[in-house]
DNA sequence: CTGAAAGCGCTTACAG
DNA sequence: CTGAAAGCGCTTACAG
């Protein structure tokens, strides 16, 4: 491998100039510049990465900590924040939890040891604990991590959608499974669906809504469904919102099972988008998690935003991005919208 | 951040000294091993890697180059060898593709600025392209790169038990839904597949076996079923095997379609063992990828086999992963298994 | 068994 | 505008 030095003794210059003209200084002669770039290509020159992170302290890398890579939406995440990051000439190195605290421990730890530019940690579900100050700049992505900033979708928002839509179809009597409760984005898709339902009221006093607590998935979402349907016409809910798409998913494979035909006798809608969610019949309506905004506001978090909008980020430095409604084939208008709305005011 | 000179002056020592039992040298006495422990702990000393790679000119990194860490295969494989890598106190820096030849060869080049200590690469499906020698070692994972050792599931071997196990079920009128015969992959499963049939026809001459080109996805496995299902019953095949799941969950679509059920009236099986495939009506059997073993194979080629078994190895180079057969709902006996075969012999 | 010293390849004030 | 020199933190022959 050449070196600087190569590069020098072939041009005919100091190992400075060939480093300045290598960090594109503009003080330096054209002539002299040219000579470096002539003798770069002829030796093929590539700068040592390592000489220049031990000399400068810092690496063109970006350490990122997810529980499983596994699990679609990280791997959604990984995969627009590579691309992110590659294009502002940074790697990123990847570690598993397995969602487990100790090891989330050891990853960042082995992680700070290369003095990347910075960490984006998806923490585990468990809360993380404390683990000595971290110089680096930290973010956390889609859960907490002990108290960095948060970049997450705005579940709250997103929930409020799929009640509108429902509402805006014309149900009157929904059902919401939540999530776990002690889990964040359990309690703020619930809160926003709520919330939601309870501006609508206002203007719709026949308006019903019962919350029932799911796991984040299949299973709790099929036994619950199948006790609301077993109810007689007139108490069954018009409509079925889920907290995440996997319930959903168990919502209507209970209606199938129960003879129930979505969305003519039940309207079902989910949350994430994951890719069943466009492969299941009926296919679900749902929110689909702004993956691409999630990623690029993590990367200039790290890297600092080139023209970016630092407005987007509230006094706690958290950052919320707006999901967007999918509407599929699992929702259907009940009634024909008010006259008064005009044509395609069911659309969304 | 301390370093072995602040490390050597709290325990009264040389740095040589310090790095000596950082290195876990023998020849450092006792006593003085443990002043130099008690300094790491008390200072918190965590070696700078930078310095470490620049003077050993290595660093604990493997460098893993996939497609787009999106596709589910590719995300199991990254997280296995990351735990892997892991273990032996190595980081992984991922890099996609997005399965286009220059984004892939600059990939190679970034990661190879970084100085690993090899690189896994999953190449992307066109063929790619030479670009210049590489000096750490390279192992391709899945598809070949250029003309690096390969390492991947055994494709053939795999196919050749879902034939063995139909032919086992008692199916003598099989259709066969091979993948693209330009991919390597498509190759080797049709030709498993083919000779496992050719095999056992010599002791069943009544075996007839069809075969039909599809793409690897959903849809061309859809189509492809109708017009197999269409036949008169004396005709239509009774069993199809499919070179992946995404073309056998088509077919299961194409027979309920066609008020055909399976298995009773036609067994499907697929290939890979997709999660889709464990959530299908009736659930997919097929034949699971040796993740974990492929896995392990790669990161033992970069980092060396630590008593591993080099035998396993051809003389190119590449290895070859079993998969197993996945037996699951679609696929079940069409007649009593030979008497003579005793008792439980329809299992797997 | 331990220490002193060189040197990995680069960048960066500092002279000139 | 360019060059000479120091130094980032570590490892490794080499003396002793």
């Amino acid at each position: 491998m050449a070196t600087v030095k190569d590069v020098a003794a072939h041009a005919g210059v100091s190992v400075g100039t060939v480093s300045k003209v290598l960090s594109g200084d503009a003080t330096v002669k054209d002539a002299l510049r040219a000579k470096v770039m002539a003798a770069v290509a002829a030796l093929e020159y590539r700068p040592n990465m390592a000489a220049r992170a031990l000399r400068t302290n810092k690496i063109n890398v970006i350490g990122l900590v997810v529980p499983d890579i596994t699990n679609p939406f990280f791997a959604q995440l990984a995969f627009r924040i590579e691309t992110e990051a590659a294009e502002r000439g940074h790697m990123v190195m990847l570690a598993n939890t397995h969602d487990d605290l100790a090891t989330e421990a050891r990853q960042i730890a082995a992680l700070l040891r290369q003095a990347p530019r910075g960490l984006i940690i998806v923490a585990t579900s468990d809360s993380s604990a404390a683990a000595g100050p971290i110089e680096v700049p930290v973010v956390s992505l889609d859960r907490r991590f002990q108290d960095s900033a948060l970049i997450s979708t705005d579940h709250a928002a997103g929930s409020a959608l799929v009640a509108a839509h429902l509402v805006g179809l014309g149900h009157r009597r929904i059902a919401y499974l939540c999530g776990p409760q002690q889990t964040e984005v359990g309690r703020q898709r619930l809160n926003g669906f709520r919330d939601e339902i309870a501006r609508r009221a206002a203007t719709h006093p026949d308006l019903v809504i019962s919350v029932h607590e799911a796991q984040f998935d299949y299973e709790s979402g099929e036994q619950i469904a199948r006790r609301l349907f077993a109810q007689e016409d007139d108490l069954r809910p018009t409509a079925v919102a889920a907290a995440s798409d996997q319930i959903a998913l168990g919502v209507l494979r209970a209606a199938r099972d129960m003879a129930l035909e979505v969305p003519r006798d039940v309207a079902v809608a989910g949350f994430d988008d994951i890719t069943l969610a466009a492969l299941s019949v009926p296919r679900l309506t749902t929110v689909s998690q702004p993956v691409q905004a999630l990623a690029k506001a993590a990367v200039d978090r790290i890297l600092g935003a080139a023209g970016a909008s630092p407005a987007a980020a509230g006094a706690s430095g958290d950052i919320f991005v707006e999901g967007a409604l999918v509407v599929r084939g699992s929702t259907q208008a009940r009634v024909p919208p008010p006259s008064g709305s005009g044509i395609g005011s069911g659309r969304v």
